[in-house]
DNA sequence: GCGGTTTATATCGCGCGATAAAGGATCGCT
DNA sequence: AGCGATCCTTTATCGCGCGATATAAACCGC
């Protein structure tokens, strides 16, 4: 079609990509007094949340193959944070469940999410917005990026 | 403050972490055929749009450091696509040179760019906006994580 | 209960990406 | 000349992320 290809800067996926390396320099400084990478921070959520979850809940809830989850959730477990057990009802299951000290590191974390909001540079409503634009974006590409069997649009 | 933590759903940042993500498993079988990462075409895009730059314009312009763009440069020499070569004028400099495989190459990667818009789900128009928009946010974050000093929010 | 399928996770291998820290080389200014 | 600043490389480290494969348990129809 057209000849011509865009500089890395005028492409939406790039802003993503490069806001995302932002993104991590500004958790950085917070999350290595935790012990934490931000991935790693990323499950404590969703345990903190609801403890005991599977390796299946987890991968879904934050869009990762369970080849991702298992050494995260391994390297997580040999930090003290927590176990992993084999579900008694389901053997194939197993459920990952917070130590006391993963609980403990709970509180250092509360004050995370306001540093964030604050090094954004929008107020709330802003956030939920952006926010919500970037999902609806995440789900289109997942979407796509299921389909594509060939090489092949609109013939 | 508050004593209750949002789950990664919730998160602005999250959801920047999980669309980019999911770009890269879109572009993924469109650079396979390419040989190349994303990152590595986010290089050549620069290249193809400015030959001979340095490594220091290409680190500036990708927001990485340049430990990070050495190597990468070194792959893409390895592959075949260009050539690292000092500067005359000023020895202290690499620049980074295609070649005619390098210049080749653009022409099998002019459809990317369509179907990645098409994968987005989004006009022009509203691509344009979410860029801009997610663009602000990276300029907001890379501004605070170049602040923060100590530990110290109001005491 | 018996095969066959599906589901849930683990395992292995792989490479890249990203950073920090330290070093070397060169330039430019005075 | 000398000295700080600039640009890049090197080294070392580490974790992430995925695909492919393997294994084991659960389910299902009969």
């Amino acid at each position: 079609m057209s000849d011509s290809l865009p500089r890395p800067a005028e492409l939406l996926c790039f802003s993503v990509y490069a806001a995302a390396h932002a993104m991590n320099r500004v958790y950085k400084p917070l999350l290595d007094p935790l012990g934490l990478t931000y991935p790693q921070y990323l499950v404590m959520l969703t345990l903190w949340d609801e403890d005991g979850q599977t390796v299946g809940q987890v991968s879904e809830r934050l869009f990762l193959e369970s080849s991702t989850i298992t050494p995260l959730l391994k390297r997580l477990e040999t930090a003290g944070l927590l176990t992993r057990e084999r579900d008694r009802a389901d053997e194939r299951v197993v459920r990952a469940r917070l130590t006391e000290a993963g609980r403990a590191l709970r509180e250092k974390a509360l004050g995370i999410p306001a540093c964030i909001l604050g090094a954004t540079g929008l107020d709330m409503a802003a956030a939920v917005r952006l926010r919500d634009d970037v999902e609806r974006l995440r789900h289109s590409l997942e979407r796509a990026a299921g389909e594509e069997p060939p090489s092949g649009g609109p013939s």
